[in-house]
DNA sequence: AAGAGAATAT
DNA sequence: GATATTCTCT
């Protein structure tokens, strides 16, 4: 068909933001408190920066990256578990994350869009099958809810024009476009699957005690590929590599999505991404 | 046994 | 209300 059709993927892929555009996200498996605490070295780099301070969250760069929220502190007393044990912070889905969530669903379409397969298409560190879970039952409610308000020739994918019977539009749903197919129900529509593509864009995610001190959390290159044993390639690639696929058709990709969500046909740039507090 | 989805809890 | 956790069913 259309080679929209075909390069859907390339599209797809060049939303995203590139590796440099990405947070510096340095490897820490281990939070430096915990580190600390333990007397361990850092292991990563020496890190040369001082991480800042300063209370400011998400506003240095339109970098894709989900914010936890921690709720309980882990006193110096209940250090003794592996970092596997520990309680996660709560995930704070910002509109990148959902923005990254929905891409991956609409374009795995509904039938593969299942917590599992979402997680690996979305590629997030530290985003777990359960995170994914609530968020999508959640998701699909809205929909659902949509779907019922909207049945009258929404004619468009603003469904959300209609009665201002979506609350939740302030909230995050409406901060992403929902792709139109999931307005109605797949009707004799084959199903389009595809071979998930790991991106190895790996999102930061960053773990927020109050509005303090964040840290970062553990990075999972969870590629999910397996097939991948070539003897000889002993540990290939690292994450920097990044391969773009034969997309080498255009190099002048730009983000715009998720930045132009709020930009005027002026081209004024608004930046909404996260509530600045400004408006 | 794993995982999806709904129900329930925090 | 948002996200997590538990429970049931497949």
């Amino acid at each position: 068909m259309r080679e929209e059709d075909s390069n859907w993927f390339a599209k797809w892929e060049e939303e995203f933001p590139k590796p440099e555009e990405l947070m510096p996200l340095s490897q820490t498996l281990i939070t430096p408190d915990l580190a600390i605490a333990f007397d361990i070295p850092n292991p990563t780099s020496p890190n040369p920066q001082n991480k800042q301070q300063t209370p400011l969250v998400q506003s240095s760069q339109p970098n894709s990256s989900a914010e936890f929220e921690s709720g309980e502190l882990n006193g110096p007393g209940c250090g003794d578990e592996p970092a596997r044990t520990l309680k996660r912070p709560r995930l704070v889905w910002t509109p990148q994350l959902h923005k990254r969530f929905v891409d991956s669903v609409a374009h795995l379409g509904i039938k593969n869009a299942v917590p599992k397969t979402i997680m690996q298409l979305m590629s997030v560190d530290g985003l777990t099958r359960e995170n994914v879970a609530s968020h999508l039952q959640k998701y699909r409610l809205y929909l659902k809810r949509m779907q019922g308000l909207s049945n009258s020739g929404s004619g468009g994918s603003n469904a959300q024009s209609l009665s201002g019977a979506d609350p939740a539009m302030d909230n995050l749903f409406a901060s992403s476009p929902v792709p139109a197919h999931f307005l109605h129900p797949a009707r004799g529509n084959s199903d389009q699957f595809m071979p998930f593509v790991p991106h190895h864009h790996h999102m930061g995610v960053v773990v927020g005690h109050h509005p303090h001190v964040q840290q970062q959390y553990r990075q999972f290159g969870s590629p999910g590929n397996g097939h991948f044993d070539h003897p000889f390639l002993s540990r290939q690639q690292s994450q920097q590599q990044v391969q773009r696929m034969g997309t080498s058709g255009h190099n002048g990709n730009y983000v715009e999505d998720v930045d132009s969500a709020a930009t005027g046909a002026n081209g004024r740039k608004v930046l909404t991404l996260f509530p600045t507090g400004d408006d």
